[in-house]
DNA sequence: CGATCGTTTGATCCGCATCAAGATAGGTGG
DNA sequence: CCACCTATCTTGATGCGGATCAAACGATCG
């Protein structure tokens, strides 16, 4: 089974036939099985991954032996861009093979070797960086403001996004087990959450979701939410995605406390 | 008052005098009034800002009228890095002044003009973002498993580092309202977690703070927390100031659930 | 000396983790 | 085809942490 990284990979998308050439010189492609680590937290930082099919579990495991789930790969993610640049030499987290997996890997030195020329080397990797930090800042903020069924709503909306769903009908693409550790609460929470949700018009039935009323989904997480990747669903259907901001108004400008009140019974 | 960033700001320590030159030539100094904002959330993005002299709360507003705080920015702190890179055309947060600042800003089209230049330009900028995102994936565990007095430990440890503070004696850098909504916890929470934190050997009274016992005090967070800001303080005590990861040992392979167990009474 | 700001303390309530017991489904072997 | 098994999920009962509302306290200031 043989893939050409270049080809498929929207990161190295806009380099040229050189780059492209030295880029295939110094990668590897390499193919994992279901449960297989591609590196493990603590290990020496040794090359660059790119997820070029299957899924990934980036979680962290805490001294007490339990894991916090920080993230889900999908094909055409990075998965350490940022030890790229960080003073670390060991890995801050775990990456669990979640369905059988194809990586693509590069040597951590060749890229900080080529750091000078790699804005023109793969000028999305800096655009990958700056997306992955948003995000980072829009969990840190949504968990500490979103009630769990709306981190569920806010989650189900975005997950349309990368994987080109039909909000109105479509699969979870992995186990809820997954999905609630990447979410950061318990499986049951997440189990009894979900019919929370109903009233607003996601109905999730074993693995089906359908979300049938996109603005009634919507208000449920807008109201606290501001980066909103929710939002993108709605230009799934009306225009290319782009990440909206839902705050039109401004606030208050003496009040510094944390002060979310919560929406009625959700 | 007239200060030269170049030669105050680490940022750009290690340029050379051409760069140098160019950096004067397309920056500006300017100082800010306590309660001023540098820019609002919503407002065009057009400047990138570093912080010279005084505090910058970073904030966002939810569409109720609420507020949370994402970051406090000191001296040498970036205070927009990846919205150089961003595709947004649009602040995501607010940035207010807190103690009267000097602000450096350089505009962003000619930053972007300059992208290739950049790894050149201020190669310390990318160690900031990288630096930054890890900060994000810290605070988003941290926020989902410590509890609040593990949260306000680490915070004060963690203080100690930017600040050259000594743990066994300093006074808060700001207020307690303004911590408490860094650690996205309501003041009164803030206040009754201070004192659960004495049986550990932290001690807040009034605005100083005495942490009489660093090994007690990391015990309180390092076996929930794996990033840990909070090793740093005895780093700082020790040697050089780095990350130190507190997980020596491995976790469970199977678990994927969020599962951490409560310090008892904390 | 009232007034305002920042902080403490108290009482109450709600969300979610926790522990534990069913339920459902896919897979295997007899 | 059915009994058995394990993985995955649901549902129930309970307890704790922290948000919320509200009142009191201490400082600083005009």
């Amino acid at each position: 089974m043989f893939i050409d990284p270049m080809a498929t990979l929207p990161l190295f998308g806009d380099i040229g036939p050189v780059e492209s050439r030295l880029l295939s010189e110094n990668s590897r492609v390499r193919a994992y099985p279901k449960g297989a680590y591609i590196f493990r937290q603590g290990a020496d930082i040794q090359n660059f991954y790119v997820v070029c099919k299957g899924t990934v579990q980036v979680y962290r495991g805490t001294p007490d032996g339990h894991e916090i789930t920080s993230d889900i790969l999908i094909a055409g993610d990075c998965v350490n861009a940022e030890e790229i640049i960080a003073l670390d030499t060991a890995h801050t987290a775990n990456t669990r093979i979640v369905e059988e997996a194809i990586i693509l890997e590069l040597p951590i030195h060749w890229m900080r070797d080529n750091m000078n020329d790699l804005a023109r080397l793969a000028p999305r990797l800096l655009v990958g960086l700056a997306d992955r930090l948003r995000g980072a800042l829009k969990d840190a903020e949504h968990f500490s403001t979103l009630s769990a069924p709306q981190l569920i709503a806010c989650y189900l909306q975005s997950l349309c996004v990368p994987y080109g769903f039909d909000p109105r009908s479509f699969d979870l693409p992995y186990s809820k087990t997954l999905i609630a550790s990447r979410l950061h609460m318990e499986l049951a929470t997440f189990s009894r959450s979900l019919k929370k949700l109903k009233p607003f018009g996601i109905v999730v039935t074993g693995n089906h979701v359908a979300i049938t009323n996109l603005k009634k989904a919507e208000r449920l997480v807008c109201n606290r939410c501001t980066i909103t990747e929710t939002c993108r669903t709605r230009a799934l259907l009306d225009r290319p995605p782009t990440v909206v901001l839902c705050t039109p108004g401004m606030n208050g400008e003496r009040q510094t406390g944390l002060r979310v009140p919560q929406v009625a019974g959700v």
